[in-house]
DNA sequence: GGCTTTGTTTTATA
DNA sequence: GTATAAAACAAAGC
């Protein structure tokens, strides 16, 4: 499950593999992927263009091209983006392959096909989906305890799903949110306007740990994930509470529970958590 | 073959 | 208009 660190670790290793790199050939397999624009005219704007930078928003992935297009990969649940031979056997869920002037490929592969792919010109990000509509970077100097204090404002939801929602800071999924509550001793279904300052204070930072803590692990592998070389994370070795229902709770020895707040399953120290 | 999984979008409601 | 919550959706694996 693609989020922050993992794109992030995505994007590091894609790196030294594509910048500066001209793209010569171009085979759609699923054409439904791809949001915008339509197949053929998608091949032609890719077609003899030389990456020039790639970077990542939130959960997507931006591959800067020297038309003034970028092309923009949201991986969803099971993205991969994988650097492999031209030679190598194509895996059945790859949809869209990148041929390189230098014999590799760049693989978008997605199992579950609920990832996007968009061309866009540079200077319109609101057509590739929700980018336009993200939050503040929180490793970024952008994510100042300040911004995300303002972020409750008139916020009455459940504080888990107001962490999941990207407007509000991005980059967060399932794995991380559940983290970074339990780092701040937060109860998941707590309403956002009940935390008083300082525990806004503790979950500030708490985010901040955890994707930096995420990213120096290269990533969470629990079912699919795999960085640009299919090589897996180890973060899922360091999760407190993340997919550990009925394992007792590493700081005071209560079980971890599981369960759905705003749709989604959340797992926390019912005894740390407050 | 029903259930689960996730991020995002859509729809309905207050 | 705004916020929330629920539902829909993508599809495959078990």
């Amino acid at each position: 499950m693609p989020e922050l660190p993992e794109v992030e670790t995505i994007a590091r290793g894609l790196r030294p593999s594509i910048l500066n790199k001209e793209i010569t050939g171009c085979e759609v397999r699923y054409k439904n992927i791809i949001k915008i624009p339509e197949k053929e005219e998608f091949k032609k704007r890719v077609l003899n263009t030389q990456v020039l930078e790639v970077k990542r928003r939130g959960k997507y992935l931006i591959i800067s091209l020297n038309n003034e297009k970028d092309l923009i990969f949201h991986l969803g649940m099971t993205g991969k983006l994988l650097i492999k031979s031209g030679e190598a056997e194509i895996d059945k869920h790859t949809h869209i392959i990148l041929n390189f002037a230098e014999g590799f490929d760049l693989r978008f592969n997605n199992i579950r096909k609920f990832g996007r792919v968009y061309l866009i010109n540079n200077d319109e990000p609101e057509k590739a989906g929700g980018l336009a509509d993200l939050g503040p970077e929180p490793l970024s100097g952008d994510f100042t305890l300040e911004v995300f204090k303002k972020g409750f404002k008139n916020r009455t939801t459940f504080i888990k799903s107001l962490l999941l929602k990207q407007g509000f800071v991005a980059g967060l999924g399932n794995i991380y949110t559940d983290e970074a509550l339990f780092e701040a001793g937060i109860s998941p279904d707590r309403r956002a306007n009940t935390l008083k300052n300082e525990e806004k204070e503790k979950l500030y930072k708490a985010i901040i740990k955890v994707l930096k803590k995420g990213i120096k692990y290269c990533g969470t592998s629990i079912n699919d994930y795999v960085d640009s070389k299919g090589v897996p994370g180890s973060f899922q070795d360091k999760l407190k509470v993340y997919g550990r229902e009925g394992e007792t709770c590493p700081e005071c020895g209560h079980k971890i529970a599981k369960k759905k707040i705003g749709g989604r399953s959340s797992h926390y120290c019912p005894h740390c958590q407050q």
